[in-house]
DNA sequence: CGGCTTTCTGGAATGAGTCAAGATGAGAGC
DNA sequence: GCTCTCATCTTGACTCATTCCAGAAAGCCG
């Protein structure tokens, strides 16, 4: 996981002030793979004293136009943030329990891309989500 | 599009009342692809007069359940509907205005279910959505 | 250090979706 | 065809994630 100097640098490349809540908030989503907001604000918040959830909201929208963290969003469940972003890795999602976990594609770098039709379409980006069940909840079934 | 009384056979064939709402909402869903929730809603009530907003949501969630119509939730958008459902279709999203449109994969029926690693999930469904710019948002750049 | 701009705080508002209780009507048996 | 039973629909209030707003504070640059 990338430090706080290497945070502030990813920062600075988006043109973004450094500040506080920002790192914390980007140490957080980080240290929090696909937690929802309400865990990142928790988070952010043991290591900074007290956030306003509006300043963690702004901020995950600003590093999500920035391209710093990526924003994923299940039927059913709330919005979510990761902060592996760029190496085009997808997730499955388990019915039961709402988990998530990453998985690489398995054709390559950008699987899928083709679709049949394109109906006209400029498909930049393919987005895909496996349905399934994870193993503790196939268990104790 | 199917009619009137295949969609009673529908509803009869997954143990369900045939009733009023649950026509119009069946109708509505098959009438306008993709169609939001209050879409659906207006849509409902112009074949039908006065539908509550929580029988369409029940119905929806009825037949969801059912497997007679698939929710479809794009990230920034309210949940969607479509009665196309068993052929294994996936969908493009336009960035820009939200459209929807249908595409059928490239690879065949179950596209992209082999993940390079699946974590221990059972995987049953694999959902693919691309993003990208539809041809009038293109065009009108 | 000073000024300008962006960001953070706090609170209130929006809006999709859900819950609950009672009324209604579809389906089954007589 | 009639009646009974239970799933389904109506109404209305409510939850909760997310957004909007205005003012205060802090970071960045010269």
């Amino acid at each position: 996981m990338p430090s706080t100097s290497d945070f502030e640098q990813s920062l600075r490349a988006a043109a973004l002030r450094v500040t506080r809540p920002r790192l914390a908030v980007l140490t957080a989503v980080h240290g929090h793979p696909h937690a929802d907001t309400d865990t990142i604000i928790q988070a952010a918040r043991a290591g900074l004293g007290e956030v306003s959830h509006q300043a963690v909201y702004d901020v995950l929208r600003a590093l999500t136009a920035a391209g710093l963290v990526r924003r994923i969003e299940p039927s059913g469940s709330v919005a979510r943030y990761e902060g592996r972003t760029g190496d085009n890795h997808h997730h499955v999602v388990c019915r039961s329990c709402g988990a998530i976990a990453d998985v690489d594609c398995a054709v390559g770098d950008t699987p899928c891309l083709t679709a049949a039709n394109d109906q006209g379409f400029t498909i930049d980006e393919a987005e895909v989500v496996y349905w399934g069940t994870c193993p503790s909840c196939s268990t104790s079934t």
